[in-house]
DNA sequence: GCAAAAGTGTTGTGTATACACCCATGG
DNA sequence: CCATGGGTGTATACACAACACTTTTGC
């Protein structure tokens, strides 16, 4: 910050799903952990740079990533202007490695003031676009059951839903398309399995009531 | 962008309506009009050096201001990151004057492709509010007629409402209350004048309705 | 009395919510 | 046979959309 320009810092949000419930990737050793961040060059756009982050962070690539807000930050080294994103990567039965950790949303270790706010906002916006879109997909495998799904959206949103509107809703929405198989699973009636329908090419679905009305 | 930082500009696309048309103000002369700008400096926070850039290009003090996204641009001088801002002022019966002029919506001359995706995303933003905030009371004055409201709705979204509907919702959301006075216009029955609760002030109202259901 | 805007109700339709039981399997 | 999660239907309340006529005023 020396002179003209304010120092320009992207951070990512970036959650992961495992064994239901909703982590955090903080990047760094243990006592200062941190949002994964870099300062954006003066040669790729926004979006690219956020995305080069989370392959820097993890291996995997996102299968979501999102603008979310630009606030102004006197975290520790000065006065920085902040470009916050939110991403979304699915994992398998585990988390994938990270120089750092996964964190459970809700059980955040001590954290920069700002990178606090700005998880608080993902986490929000998550939870809204819940309502309205796919987005809870992309935490998801290519398929999964009624219960994995029912159970990503009960993580996110912290509180239980009712199982046959939550049922009733998705089938009308006529996003999802069940593949014949099954899955034999513990000692109970094996659940079927689902997958989206490609036309809903996991990102539309954004239509707000407003749109069209009196 | 020599070194270090890219640099940063602000941008306010600032609506006003006047004679329900909706504006908006384009700085700069005639055959260059450009959205009003500033860098931000290394002191101010982001929101206050917007709303510095509203007072500079009008008298006003804005009414309204919601940041709306971050873009990189590659306008005029190399790349840079725009942080746009949505503002709102009441006029009266005419709009301020201003270093540039007010352009309605729509019939915008030629600008530049970032500030017209600026703008196209600023009235989207400005459509989907009006469906659940009370954000379109700050393009009106104290008080107003019901009509005059409709017809600010109308104007933003470009297609008319129903009287009845729009009124029963309007008093439904108990937001209104009535002036005892009237306006009498012209030749035709006088209107009730209408004000904002003071209880809602201005700002909240924001409850979509996925924010608390099954 | 006429033009012009203000004001007012009802009905149908769809969407969200609450709620309880039987089914298929592994052990 | 029992424990576990998978799967199903109905009744009610509310929100939204469509729709037409009477009222008050100035001229």
């Amino acid at each position: 910050m020396e002179d003209g320009n304010p120092a320009v810092d992207i951070r990512i949000v970036l959650f992961t799903m495992v064994e239901g419930r909703l982590l955090v990737a903080l990047h760094g050793d243990i006592c200062r952990p941190a949002l994964p961040r870099a300062a954006p060059g003066a040669t790729a756009s926004l979006d690219v740079e956020a995305r080069r982050i989370v392959q820097v962070t993890t291996a995997l690539h996102e299968q979501y990533l999102e603008q979310l807000y630009t606030v102004n930050a006197r975290d520790e080294s000065g006065w920085a202007i902040v470009i916050a994103y939110l991403g979304l990567i699915c994992s398998g039965p585990e988390a994938p490695p990270l120089d750092g950790g996964w964190y459970a949303v809700g059980v955040l270790p001590t954290i920069g003031e700002t990178d606090r706010r700005v998880i608080d906002y993902a986490l929000a916006r998550l939870r809204a676009k819940l309502g309205y879109t796919t987005i809870a997909f992309h935490l998801l495998p290519q398929t999964f059951t009624l219960s994995e799904l029912q159970g990503a959206y009960e993580a996110i949103l912290g509180r239980a839903l009712d199982k046959r509107n939550f049922r009733r809703r998705l089938v009308a929405a006529k996003i999802l398309e069940s593949t014949e198989t099954q899955r034999r699973d513990r000692s109970h009636r094996p659940a079927l399995l689902y997958r989206f329908r490609a036309s809903h090419d996991r990102e539309t679905f954004l239509t707000p009531s407003w749109a069209g009305g009196a």
